[in-house]
DNA sequence: CGTCCACGTCTAC
DNA sequence: TAGACCTGGACGG
């Protein structure tokens, strides 16, 4: 489940595992593992996380202690190990018994029978460096660094990327550093953009309304609304129009402003029971309103990703493409995948209605809400389950 | 059995 | 912009 909201659970799942826990030894690295050994030995050691974006950082920080037994313990400096987590990363703490499958790089605790700190890949696409740093060409973290995240877009619009179809502009972690592929189908429904309309043209908009000081008044509103209405024809009506001048302005969020709550929503469900490889990845199906969601309409983007998105794909839709090779991310046309029995079952249906969150425009409090705030109360307030009670998508 | 699909980068024509 | 890198789950015959 990796994007940047299970990058950063992963970071509290290993602090609150470790807290208070002494590690001992080499760093181990699997028999089969490409990536680096890690050059790390010591006595006695500690580890803490923390995360930016799609990457977690460890470090590990030799305790003062006595005499080394062993000369190759001695003398250690703290070292950081920056990790990327591929389609599969994830980290384990759990006994020496119960290492699990694919655990290629483990820590192991000073204890008894031996606990063990272990980056666990199936897929072996994660990787990590030694002594590493974030890596230099990913942007801020669009959920802890959101000002920064949102000056980097707003003040390189004229960069040629934004020329692409927004929904492929939200996986580029030079700008986007933590969104992924549900991340950007959640973000887009919720938004309301077509995935294919031209980047700049879904944010240059934001640009000027950060360039005016002035708080958003009605009347704004109602030209914003008016906007959105020449280049998505098929979101507002007249009633979801009049039903925006209602509410109040806070709480019109902007496609930028939602790269950083939607993920936070995210952290925040997981927050409770943080074993990011258990039931989180179950809880996050019943939270999706889009991405994989019955009913939505999905197709492949330029790069041969799948986006999952409701209504109209925009102007810059990739035509039909040919079949290519049997691999990953090679494009295949794909239908609307309809989830398999067992899941969607009961669930009665709330109706679409409430998914009037249309606006694309938003305000600077609303910004300064979602940046501080630790929660995101603004979720909840209707399903949060999957159903195919969206379908409909045609 | 087989085929298709997956929460992500990387790098080589 | 194709692959390449991987394992494993879902589903079809």
């Amino acid at each position: 489940m990796p994007e940047g909201p299970e990058l950063h659970l992963a970071s509290l799942f290993v602090n609150s595992m470790c807290s208070g826990v002494v590690f001992t030894g080499p760093v181990q690295r699997s028999e089969v593992s490409k990536n680096s050994e890690v050059p790390f030995s010591c006595l006695a050691y500690t580890i803490t996380a923390t995360s930016r974006g799609k990457e977690v950082r460890l470090t590990l920080k030799p305790l003062k202690s006595g005499p080394a037994l062993d000369i190759s313990m001695r003398d250690q400096q703290p070292m950081d190990v920056v990790f990327r987590f591929g389609m599969s990363g994830l980290f384990r703490f759990t006994t020496e018994e119960e290492l699990p499958k694919h655990a290629h790089l483990r820590f192991y605790t000073n204890e008894k029978p031996s606990r063990v700190l272990s980056f666990v890949d199936s897929r072996r696409f994660g990787s990590w460096q030694p002594s590493g740093t974030w890596q230099a060409d990913r942007g801020p973290c669009v959920m802890f660094e959101y000002q920064r995240f949102r000056e980097n877009v707003l003040s390189n619009l004229n960069d040629r990327v934004f020329e692409r179809p927004i929904c492929e502009v939200l996986l580029n972690q030079k700008y986007f550093n933590g969104i992924g592929n549900y991340l950007r189908a959640e973000i887009l429904f919720r938004s309301n953009i077509p995935p294919f309309v031209k980047a700049r043209t879904a944010l240059e908009q934001l640009h000027l309304m950060d360039l005016s000081e002035e708080k958003q008044t009605h009347r704004e509103v109602k030209e914003e609304v008016a906007d959105m209405k020449m280049f998505n024809t098929t979101a507002v009506k007249e009633t979801d129009m009049e039903e925006k001048l209602k509410e109040e302005v806070t709480e019109i969020p902007d496609l930028l402003s939602l790269c950083n709550s939607v993920p936070l929503e995210v952290i925040n469900m997981g927050v409770k029971g943080y074993d990011p490889g258990q039931n989180h990845y179950t809880e996050l199906k019943a939270w999706f309103q889009c991405y994989s969601v019955a009913g939505m309409r999905s197709t492949r983007d330029h790069n041969s990703r799948t986006i999952w998105f409701k209504g109209d794909p925009g102007p810059l839709a990739p035509k039909a493409k040919k079949r290519l090779k049997n691999d990953d991310h090679a494009g295949k046309k794909k239908k609307a995948k309809f989830p398999k029995k067992g899941k969607v079952k009961k669930e009665v249906e709330v109706p679409q209605k409430q998914t009037g969150r249309k606006c694309v425009m938003n305000s600077q409090e609303v910004r300064e809400n979602v940046t501080r705030g630790r929660k995101a109360p603004q979720r909840h307030s209707g399903r949060m389950t999957r159903s195919n009670s969206h379908v409909q998508a045609q």
